[in-house]
DNA sequence: ATTTAGATGAGAATGGTTCTTATATAACAA
DNA sequence: TTGTTATATAAGAACCATTCTCATCTAAAT
């Protein structure tokens, strides 16, 4: 039942974006919940395989590119990486970037967002108009298991 | 004399991080400098060909990746572009990203800064030791030339 | 059921970057 | 100054992520 419901989530947020709701679409948006952190379009595309290996790469491609247009998904990218990730939440939020490994981690807080708000406020920057701000948090996870 | 003086500059810093003084290093340092606002690989390559033209791509990316990993320099990633950027300043610093076009302008604010350091001293973030922090900060150039 | 705008698949093409390997050279030692 | 050698370079092939092309298919409106 809670499956019946999510797909039917996801028919009406493909519908209320004006986007048809394919098999192949349906399945990409369930990799990108099912895989949470930051996928890659590769690691999208081996996920989507495992149940329907015949969706094509081109098309990964061009459904991640229309639901980044659309705003259902966001495209970031790392320092060190040459591939993009998506990422699905789509509140402003932080990253944690390991310089370990190639991790990359949410971060959000209210508090620091209204900071940052406040800082730009009492110091424009003179002729630019700020849409958002993101942090790159860079350092090591101290990975105590 | 200026010119002299930087040229023996350039020696001086590459020699100091150990590696050897070649016309292809001092050419692209050089490079660099003049082209100022965090060039792509191409832009360096285009650069270096005008007095230089038998520079290869290999040493242009090779030489830039050694760069970076001597600290010489950053390499930097806009959001919607492929290609990577360099940054010749090496001090801690922030982006403002044009949402317009695809440009990329340098914002330093050491107030900024101690804000930053201040909040996250007062915030730790579980098992994560932060080693430095970038805001990429988005909006639109109000250009009225 | 029919229509059609829009979506997909297959593979070629592209752009940025890295690899390979033979040759050249900066810098150290003699 | 010359010889030695570890390191750097050139040229082009290879690679990877991504986009394009275009013929075929299909969701969904009628």
């Amino acid at each position: 039942m809670k499956s019946k419901g999510s797909i039917t989530q996801l028919h009406t947020s493909l519908n209320y974006k004006g986007l048809r709701v394919t098999p192949q679409r349906v399945s990409i948006l369930n990799a990108i919940h099912s895989l949470g952190n930051h996928p890659t379009a590769e690691m999208i595309k081996s996920f989507v395989h495992q149940k329907n290996p015949a969706i094509s790469t081109a098309t990964v491609y061009k459904t991640l590119e229309t639901f980044v247009q659309k705003g259902i998904l966001r495209k970031i990218r790392t320092l060190d990486e040459e591939a993009a990730r998506y990422d699905a939440i789509l509140t402003d939020h932080h990253h944690l970037h390991s310089s370990q490994d190639h991790r990359m981690v949410d971060y959000e807080n209210e508090e620091l967002d209204n900071l940052l708000r406040e800082f730009f406020h009492d110091h424009r920057i003179p002729d630019f108009k700020i849409e958002s701000i993101r942090l790159e948090i860079h350092g090591t996870f101290e990975n105590h298991q």
